[in-house]
DNA sequence: TACGCAATGATCGATTATGATCGATTCAAT
DNA sequence: ATTGAATCGATCATAATCGATCATTGCGTA
């Protein structure tokens, strides 16, 4: 057996079950315990497990790496109507930045039929969507690229940012409260994100109900960064009136306001 | 058997299994170890499938967010060499630039053990494949992303890599000649590996041996610029000398100097 | 027939994967 | 905390595979 398909094997034996010991894997591919903990390390330094005392479990990055598909699709119907609605408010012409995240991914299928769109963005996947269409400009903000987030952060790609100016944002968040604003669970992916709201003129946060006044650990924006929520169901009307008292905006569906 | 039919037959095995053995080919049609090497390698070349240690596995395994079309490239099996030869340069440690182009890309097939590497490119593809290994640090150079290269350019990405400085570069060119330097058919592209030779300790430029002793119409750089020239095969003992006389060392196969 | 060209096979030194050993480390039970 | 068993990683030896090279074969054509 050809060592490359071992290690799929394993990687598809890990995806059925939590975690696999050293030992079921030495008798399974019937080699030593040696090689085994040789694949695993490899596994390990490639991102698809991470290793245990006497075994492995599954990564955190493996569902992206694997399937950045079957993230998606985890409220995906949610996040496909939230982007239907932001493309929405994409016009011709425009230049704008596009975070990175799931979420926001999703956004650039519903852009590619618009006419001499600028985008900037530190996303991967989004610069592979994308780059195809001659009809759209892309400026990828460059710096240490993170393998499991498929995007660049650190100092250059802060400083990169604040060189370019867009007309909107399209950000992302894992938490949004009117108390507490914008909130995540990454420093550095918050950084990002608050430095591409700075510098556009009108900041839309794309946001499915279930962060709505939640909090993740780190703050990073109050809420009046934002010009725009953009959300998939409706929000209670008092919550939404209190939102409007700070000069957001709440979509939902097709309705404006 | 003819060897194209021959060729169809493993790819038809191919889709039925996840992988391949070459000693199982080598039962299967009865023929030297070396000739199935040698059709793997092609088929890889086209695009076709990924060689591995023993074998081979599906070209569709590996998701990648990039990747060129290598059935149209020509010279694959040259190109293969060439890296090879180049990846022997890489010390654990280092900083490296890579520049774009098809060649270059295939560097980073060999790099991928390396420890502790750095690697500043500004070719999508190459983040592409590298970006799964945390042994492995990237830096990209952002700027204006050209669809068709699958890297970035412009200004931005000039002086984006002026701010950094890498032990070696590895660069691309369209033609080298003692007499006229180095050129290219695409001046931004020009204007990056110069950039990225200026910013490092070493310049390796590699360049199969049709570009040797041409010259293409941008001419972008003197002769001098480089330190190594690694192509796939024996310049005439006398070009190489006049090349010596100038502080490149030619590097052909495994022999130096 | 002689020649050239491409495909193939054989060989060899180098590289890579694997297996075995052993002291160090970790875990779990007391 | 102590102890014993399991597991670990480092190291070395071995086996498998690799690519480079050269010799051979097969085949079409001058």
């Amino acid at each position: 057996m050809v060592q490359e398909s071992r290690k799929k094997e394993i990687l598809k034996i890990l995806d059925e079950h939590e975690s696999l010991s050293v030992q079921e894997l030495e008798y399974r591919f019937k080699v030593s315990q040696m090689t085994i903990r040789r694949d695993l390390t490899d596994l390990e330094t490639q991102g698809y497990l991470i290793r245990k005392y006497g075994g492995a479990v599954k990564s955190e990055a493996v569902d992206s790496l694997f399937s950045f598909n079957k993230r998606l699709e985890e409220n995906g119907r949610q996040k496909e109507k939230i982007c239907r609605i932001a493309s929405s408010f994409i016009e011709d012409d425009d230049v704008i930045f596009i975070d990175c995240g799931t979420t926001l991914f999703r956004l650039s299928h519903y852009i590619q039929n618009k006419t001499r769109l600028r985008v900037i963005t530190n996303s991967l996947p989004v610069v592979s969507e994308l780059i195809n269409y001659s009809n759209i400009n892309i400026t990828f903000i460059g710096g240490d690229v993170v393998g499991d987030r498929k995007a660049s952060y650190g100092d250059t790609a802060e400083r990169l940012i604040g060189e370019y100016h867009a007309d909107k944002a399209f950000i992302g968040a894992d938490g949004v409260s009117l108390s507490k604003g914008l909130s995540s669970y990454d420093e550095k992916e918050a950084r990002i994100t608050r430095k591409m709201a700075e510098n556009a003129d009108k900041v839309f946060l794309l946001c499915d109900s279930s962060k709505i006044e939640k909090n993740s650990f780190y703050r990073f924006a109050p809420v009046s960064l934002i010009n725009v929520l953009i959300t998939e169901r409706k929000i209670s009307g008092e919550e939404t009136s209190r939102y409007r008292d700070n000069d957001i905006s709440i979509i939902t569906n097709t309705e404006e306001e």
